[in-house]
DNA sequence: TACCAGGTGTGGC
DNA sequence: GCCACACATGGT
């Protein structure tokens, strides 16, 4: 989409294909809050709001290339609509979501924050990762960074416990402790994503829906479905007989390269309009 | 109050 | 490989 980046913001021409309510609460990050004029995003340790009407919408922030490249800029949303079907579900929910763009998420703040999301509600899963930012950040100008691994590997399980984090503390801890001891997040683009997903399943509290949120969110894979409880619902007549892993290798059959946007429009409809009782 | 949530680990088969 | 079950916590 067309834009023009300044020193302290990034201007977007008017465009369908960036909505950042839609691009904010489909589910696919955490670390945003509402304002008065938009919505604040922190990435890492760097910080944004998005503000602007229905017409010319405005990025401020310090970090505007970081920030061009974290919403998919350069990426051309039409296409992908264009090659979605129109028809059913799918069809529906991408009209409903096409201001949908996939963030270019840090690696390591994807696999800790979808660790915290397993079986879990979302608010509550914003609630956990702020105090744990909080707790472990670094503090910057009125906010706090997401924490480091070497950070976060210097606390045992009982810390991520009193955060909060119930069963998952365990994880936390291990995980956090594996990256800092070596498990190369970085090295894993280098690999097929069939292969980056064998190595990501070796992290504790990583199963396969994890695993495809990180690929898709941390990675840029768009190659993968991730099947949580609402997708599962949504295809449950037509894969009724199949495991989750087998949904989603089905998914991925069918959409290709696809697969983790359309995910996303379906997730994003479907639980908005559950919300909305519709 | 029960049920549920962007599921995963474990043990058993 | 698949299945059943346990698992912390708090929103609704």
């Amino acid at each position: 989409m067309q834009y023009k980046l300044f020193d302290d913001k990034i201007v977007l021409e008017p465009s369908d294909t960036f909505s950042e309510k839609a691009i904010f609460e489909c589910g696919q990050v955490f670390r945003y809050e509402k304002t008065e004029r938009g919505y604040r995003i922190i990435a890492t340790d760097k910080k944004a709001e998005v503000i602007g009407d229905d017409g010319r919408k405005t990025i401020l922030t310090d970090s505007p290339t970081f920030f061009a490249n974290y919403f998919d800029l350069h990426t051309d949303y039409d296409i992908i609509l264009h090659n979605l079907s129109d028809d059913g579900l799918l069809g529906e929910a991408k009209r409903y979501g096409a201001g949908i763009r996939i963030l270019k998420q840090d690696a390591f703040e994807t696999l800790i924050s979808f660790i915290i999301s397993a079986n879990n509600h979302i608010p509550r899963i914003k609630a956990i990762i702020e105090r744990l930012c909080e707790g472990l950040g670094e503090k910057c100008d009125g906010y706090y960074a997401f924490p480091t691994a070497a950070a976060m590997a210097a606390k045992d399980e009982s810390y991520y416990a009193r955060l909060g984090a119930g069963y998952r503390a365990g994880y936390l801890a291990e995980t956090a402790r594996a990256v800092a001891d070596g498990f190369d997040l970085e090295g894993l683009r280098a690999l097929s994503t069939e292969q980056a997903r064998k190595q990501l399943l070796r992290l504790k509290g990583v199963g396969g829906k994890v695993a495809d949120c990180i690929l898709l969110f941390g990675y840029g894979r768009t190659d993968v479905f991730p099947v949580d409880t609402w997708i599962k619902k949504v295809y449950a007549e037509k894969y009724g007989d199949c495991t989750p892993s087998q949904t989603a290798a089905k998914l991925v059959a069918e959409y290709g390269k696809l697969a983790g946007y359309a995910q996303q429009y379906v997730f994003y409809y479907k639980r908005e309009g559950e919300r909305k009782g519709r």
